[in-house]
DNA sequence: ACTCCGATTGTT
DNA sequence: ACAATCGGAGTA
């Protein structure tokens, strides 16, 4: 479910202007027994995590370090909690405004934060429908699985073995270490 | 009410 | 190495 998201494209028109990129790294979170998760058994459904639980192809959003807002794509059928993080991605369209949302710094959408800020995505999408504006998820390139590098998760404690993070060999808005 | 802490980033 | 910055979750 994770890997398959690479390649896709990610839309948002936010006051009017449009900005969208490549997915070129992601995470999974996967169910109740995923440690790591913000849905695991040991917190249970709560106001934050709701969206985890809903159908899939909606948005999950949070605001992590009470400074960056992060987007996920829900992937599990209702009920069951399960999300991948977006990490990185390769700017298409309205790079300018891109550019402008982050303070002029070169690293427009590399790591979940930035392209966050980026696309100008807050809580205010968290529960959105990915099929529908101001922010969407459509087709973009076919990427070949010998192209798909994996390794365990970044910046988390808990579940650090496990291998859920998926990302484009040699991409350079991939974020973290590039194994 | 009060504590601890995080799926990050930028600066020192 | 550390600060920024705030809401979620646990405890009471």
């Amino acid at each position: 479910m994770a890997p398959e998201l690479l390649g896709c494209v990610v839309e948002t028109r936010v006051e009017g202007v449009l900005t969208s990129g490549v997915i070129v790294e992601v995470e999974a979170y996967v169910g109740p027994h995923d440690p790591a998760s913000h849905a695991a058994e040991r917190i249970g459904r709560t106001r934050r995590n709701e969206a985890m639980f809903g159908p899939p192809g909606r948005a999950y959003v949070y605001l992590i370090y009470g400074i960056h807002w992060c987007l996920n794509v829900v992937t599990a059928e209702e009920g069951y909690p399960a999300a991948v993080l977006v990490r990185g991605l390769e700017p298409l369209q309205g790079m300018e405004v891109m550019r402008s949302r982050r303070g002029g710094a070169d690293a427009l959408s590399r790591g979940p934060g930035r392209l966050g800020q980026a696309l100008g995505i807050t809580g205010a999408l968290d529960g959105h429908d990915l099929s529908t504006p101001p922010l969407r998820l459509r087709p973009g390139w076919e990427v070949e699985p010998r192209d798909i590098a994996r390794s365990p998760r970044i910046g988390i404690r808990r579940a650090t073995d496990l291998e859920l993070r998926f990302f484009i060999r040699d991409n350079p808005h991939v974020s973290g270490a590039r194994v």
